[in-house]
DNA sequence: GCATTACGACTACGGATGTAAACATGAAGC
DNA sequence: GCTTCATGTTTACATCCGTAGTCGTAATGC
């Protein structure tokens, strides 16, 4: 049946991020292929990792796949999705919603690189259409 | 902005967030005058309040000066440098340091009005000099 | 003066998070 | 068959966060 898809907008963590980020770079992957790729860079060990791959499961961003013995993890979330709302939250919370207040704030801040200015001019060009 | 010696940048949580700009907005401001600006909004009690204003000058984020039996509450940290730094943890964390693919994503979920795009315009023409 | 009140300090408590060890179980080697 | 490894499941535990109640005490009303 075409599961209404119960959107669970649930929370990501901050360290379920990395994880996300493994799987969303490569997939699907197992456990210690997760670890493989963030265990060094955080210092973490692989209880750490099945924890954070159990917890994004209940919360269904990502999805298992039986493999033989053990599980294939890949992402049920879309990249997009999660940085499109993650954006959206903090621009709403910072700035009432707007996005220029937040471009103006990185201009200040030095945050833009010329590639960034160059490739947003290119971005408005076309929204202005 | 920064004084001498730079105090532990602890991160402000979301309901730390909200009275924190209560306080940007006007101060000082007692506790009570606090909860009149946010309590409502966000449904809490002054004890809440009187928490999360301790904890934001535990954190050193807020300033008390004694008024008789009671404090005023002003800010210490401004809020250009929280945006600041909120923004650019954003942009690290979700796309590698880079400004234009935050763009990008605001873009395509339309979050951004014409407003935005106008000013932004006149922005990025500074930025270009 | 004494009760009420206003206020800050201290305490509480459940849920999320970061981090991980202990446990169960099946596979794989020998 | 038994040991060992790999792997998911359970349990653990300290900290932070959201939300608030209680306590001690000074001000204030009468």
């Amino acid at each position: 049946m075409s599961t209404p898809e119960d959107k669970t907008p649930e929370r990501i963590s901050d360290a379920e991020h990395a994880v996300m980020e493994a799987l969303w770079q490569r997939s699907p992957l197992t456990a210690s292929e997760v670890c493989d790729e963030v265990c060094e860079k955080r210092g973490w060990s692989l209880a750490t990792v099945k924890t954070l791959l159990s917890r994004l499961v209940a919360k269904n961003a990502i999805a298992t796949e039986p493999d033989g013995r053990r599980f294939l993890y890949s992402p049920l979330l879309e990249r997009a999705d999660y940085t499109g709302s993650e954006s959206r939250r903090l621009v709403d919370r910072l700035f009432g919603g707007r996005a220029a207040p937040l471009f103006a704030q990185l201009a200040e801040a030095e945050a833009l690189t010329d590639d960034d200015i160059a490739e947003m001019e290119v971005l408005l060009k076309e929204l202005r259409k």
